[in-house]
DNA sequence: TATAAAGTTTAGTCCCAGCTAAAACTCTCA
DNA sequence: TGAGAGTTTTAGCTGGGACTAAACTTTATA
């Protein structure tokens, strides 16, 4: 089994990816120091998870990316089962799923994807892979990207900022809701949408983590 | 927090304990070579969490127990919420708590300690220690020590040996169970014992790994 | 009671994964 | 185009926790 450290450089890795991940932003996301990063990009590339070219990035090989999606896949099942079965908040989920993905046997696993009858999606929205790692494609956008005036649902919502993920529980902007945009500001970036009628201004930095698609996709 | 291998050697040592334990027990209980378990006997000591005297062995201190019995409460809270959500056999139970036991949070203790309303055993029949490790005083004693012909119920099986329990669970004689010791053999320490009418012979291996209680206690 | 056997500790290594400081590389822009 | 800024890697250390081999205690036995 991967230790607890690789399997979060592998998914880390897998969120910052696909494209070439920088040493230093790979260091940021784990708040280790870059050169630890260094050195264990070395080791990931002798054990073949990531492609390494010294000073220019790293990115998964398919085998790395099927560990990181291994792991993604007990994270989001984890908060599934978390929120299903002790009602924790969204906001709790994210930390908790963290602690125990390393943790997680497959029969646990089997057995967990099994209670929960094989959901697509985690609390968040996000979608989980299935066992082979498979994705779904995704049939979103960002909610700032959205047209002006045409009916959207909420369809993913941020799980790591706990800060955002209330404000925006809060404002019952979760997974499923209805909403419509109604105006764009074209300087920031922000947006204003209308949830049952009410008007609500939605920052842009809380825009581009809110994801939405059309009524019959996702 | 402490460490993984630190939890579980304040863990084993709890489950050896209360008496001095051997290190040569411990490293074999850990599966360890045994100057690993003087190693940590010795990092363990200078921390205050064992009383370890050279070439004699070594006892959890006060603050050693507690954190031993912090790691068997959620260990066990996990055991009774897997089995109530999951369903899983008694037989499985051991090894995944024994995984996660180490990743649980406190608010996450409290949230399943509150989901399962305050359990006081797991489902092997073993006391859940409460949050400052409180343990109710044991009220049973092993099957091969109960009276002839006295009504009995079963209060405890084994939780780590997967042979045994996958017997016992075969032959019924799981928690709560009532029977009754017909016979004993003065030799092996085997017994017999009549449940629902029927006969059944008990090696003695088994038969001291079963506890048991009169009718009204545990 | 001496000595052998059994158990324990010490000494010396190893690997993992982190760190800092210094060196090497890349990129930008004057 | 070359100098400095920024990024990345190397070098060298640390601590945790495991191992084996050798030295030392304790216990058991002759």
């Amino acid at each position: 089994m991967a230790s607890v450290a690789v399997e979060n450089y592998l998914k880390s890795m897998w969120e910052l990816g696909p494209a070439d991940v920088a040493t230093q932003e790979l260091a940021q996301h784990l708040a280790v120091a870059p050169a630890s990063a260094t050195r264990m990009l070395q080791r990931l590339s002798e054990r073949g998870l990531v492609a390494h070219t010294p000073y220019r990035g790293a990115s998964l090989t398919t085998t790395g990316e099927r560990k990181a999606l291994a792991v993604v896949r007990r994270h989001r099942l984890l908060e599934t089962f978390l929120a299903r079965t002790l009602k924790l908040g969204r906001d709790q989920l994210h930390d908790e799923a963290e602690r125990l993905e390393h943790a997680l046997s497959p029969a646990l696993e089997a057995a967990i994807d099994d209670y929960l009858g094989n959901p697509q999606r985690d609390p968040h929205g996000h979608p989980i892979p299935g066992p082979q790692g498979e994705l779904p494609p995704e049939g979103d956008v960002a909610l700032g990207d959205w047209p002006l005036d045409r009916p959207a649902k909420v369809s993913q919502v941020p799980d790591r900022d706990v800060e955002k993920l209330a404000w925006l529980e809060a404002q019952g902007l979760v997974p499923g809701r209805e909403l419509r945009l109604v105006a764009r500001d074209p300087f920031d970036g922000g947006v204003t949408v209308k949830l049952d009628g009410k008007l609500l201004q939605v920052a842009a930095s809380v825009a581009d983590e809110v994801r939405v698609s059309g009524e019959g996709a996702t």
